[in-house]
DNA sequence: CTGTTAGCGCCTTCAA
DNA sequence: TTGAAGGCGCTAACAG
């Protein structure tokens, strides 16, 4: 069952030289249909399985991709991986886990990054909230090593290929949803500010209000830090405002500050929706079994998993055909299209509004039927 | 910074030959200190990395590790990826994660680990609940393929090592606490029954019962599937008990179905844990933030998966070894002990019992601390 | 269309 | 203790 089995065995099997077999191995066009079918036949029989190191070695390549994550413990890290390896696990390449331990989102993962690429092992990566590793990031690219980031920091230098969230219209059509239901006192928490997520959720957030004449009341407004706890803290001082001042609902910069603010307010005996109404932003797996379940903000991670995989194996495919333009042998699900190479490639993925108990109504149904922006490939 | 640097390279700018390097990049003791020394200057002054997959194909093995692992979307899952990845990141192995995406656990991976194993890209495969796969992997543990489970589905055959939890301990902690707090009538969810993992906690439950003299009530027991609805549904049928026969706690075989055990409790109006006491299995990372927080048995994910991967690099240098013994070289962080290896190597790892607001009472302490869940959300 | 010939970068005998 | 030479399994020119 795990016999070592070689091209040269196959061949010889098939009767053919070795070349040969690797050329249909890698789906070169010239090959004797008769003769290819032979191969396959042999190599189904014995069930030979290319030597993937061997290869990359040998062609200069790899069918290695790298995904450079922050933690798979931040909640919605998973749902973007299993988009990713969705899409991989349908073609010949892997997928290798690049650190996968630091905390500390700030720190400077350059060394992590020449590393990865000076061994060569993967012909492409892909960068999951890099943060302040943008920049190398971005100089990879421009030695044309493809590179996808999916970011949330505000433009990457460079024209690096990029995918991220609409956070300002998800945060506007949150805001605009509390709106309709009538509020006019709605309180914002936003994360830190030195996220750029942060300054576009308040800004769509802004957009609502200034939409509805509603004046911006600053006392309404107040830093979190993305966790519970300050969504707690932030939800108090609200509360402690005199009667008139206090908001009537509360958009959270995230799920889990809304879980704070939904706790500070039953320790105070307000009941969610009734007394304040609360919406979230994340759509955290989490956020549906919570009593009430939380209305939020879906950032669409799965889908810009799958997104983010394809766009960088059409970049490998097409940086592959570069260097070997006499190979136009295409696999099952990789189909380089042309168009996506016109930098910059950026995509901005639309999030919809899941509307469920903790704003108080179910009845506006309907989320975000535009989609976000128009300066797509494909 | 990227420049293709061989070693070739190293061994000119050195002086010496390339075989020479290698030795020292294999750390063989048999190089002179003086020269050893230059050597790893001029690799350092050059950032050189070696080629990975040309040094896995020379050397007929390869510093690449694979991990099969059910779903990222399991809520524990990350956990444990993120201790495998803080120890696999401290040594010059890399990780490859395998098929992230079935949904479907009965699915037979076969195919999926066959290819694995012949396309020789890893030297040891590291499996998380592999279910109905768990021979496919013992029969390679018995070819001395290095392979490591990570299971909850009772003995795997063939002495394969394996790590698992101690379930029937954790659910005996967690009914005893119950007992403890004056509870007689203790209700039990279990898991679904074509799970080990499900009758080694009903079982502990039983123990505790037992103990106490407190006679099993058939009507107590119900089974469900891990999820909150049907956490929600044993609950409620618990509920619609005759007053006398009603559970005053519930003790669920999963977070999840606590989680809707709650709900139904809170929709009819009971108070948890005023009038009905939960406690949960799994700790998962939201249990801490719920309403009331959850009394919950954590199992130690991260620890296993830091205790797998050490134990799994510990066969693969072993098994190198065994194929070269003329080399004992040792890198930081990888110690091979020979004494892992006396089969059956099984680790079973301790639960602890997580108290919270909803079982009744934070004052019997001990275990561990309260802990916020150090996750971050975007 | 197919076979032959060189390596890819590294490891490992075998001599020296 | 070190160098030279051969080869891991595969790919990529080049002929034919």
């Amino acid at each position: 069952m795990a016999e070592k089995l070689t091209i040269r065995d196959i061949a010889r099997l098939a009767g053919v030289s070795k070349a040969t077999v690797s050329r249909v191995l890698n789906q070169k066009p010239d090959v004797d249909p008769a003769t290819r079918e032979r191969i396959l036949r042999v190599m189904e029989e014995q069930g030979f399985v290319p030597n993937i190191a061997a290869s990359g070695l040998a062609g200069g390549r790899s069918r290695l991709l790298g995904a450079l994550i922050p933690s798979l413990t931040w909640p919605l890290i998973p749902e973007l991986m299993r988009g990713v390896g969705e899409v991989v696990g349908a073609t010949p390449y892997e997928l290798i886990l690049y650190s996968i331990n630091d905390v500390n989102h700030e720190k400077d993962r350059s060394d992590i990054i020449s590393r990865i690429v000076r061994t060569r092992l993967v012909s492409g990566l892909l960068a999951v909230f890099p943060g302040p590793s943008a920049k190398y990031l971005a100089a990879l690219h421009s030695r044309s090593f493809p590179v996808l980031l999916i970011d949330d920091q505000g433009i990457p230098p460079e024209n690096t290929p990029w995918i991220s969230v609409d956070n300002r219209v998800g945060a506007y059509e949150a805001t605009r949803h509390l709106i309709r239901l009538g509020h006019r006192r709605i309180a914002h928490i936003q994360g830190p500010l030195k996220y750029q997520v942060s300054h576009d959720r308040y800004r769509g957030y802004c957009d609502a209000l200034e939409e509805a004449g509603i004046p911006l009341d600053p006392a309404l407004v107040l830093e979190g830090d993305f966790m519970p706890q300050t969504g707690r803290a932030c939800a108090n001082a609200f509360f402690d405002l005199p009667p008139e001042r206090r908001p009537t609902a509360i958009f959270a910069g995230s799920d889990y500050m809304a879980y704070g603010a939904i706790a500070a307010a039953e320790q105070r005996g307000l009941r969610v929706p009734d007394d304040v109404a609360v919406v979230g932003f994340d759509d955290n797996p989490s956020s549906a079994h919570m009593e009430p379940p939380l209305t939020t903000v879906r950032q669409p991670f799965y889908e810009m998993g799958r997104r983010a995989a394809e766009m960088l194996l059409a970049f490998v495919e097409a940086s592959r055909m570069m260097h070997h333009p006499s190979q136009n042998g295409q696999f099952a699900g990789v189909t380089p299209s042309t168009a996506v190479f016109d930098p910059p490639v950026r995509v901005k993925m639309p999030t919809s509004l899941i509307i469920r108990a903790s704003c108080g109504a179910s009845r506006h149904l309907h989320s975000s039927p535009e989609q976000g922006g128009g300066d797509r490939s494909r």
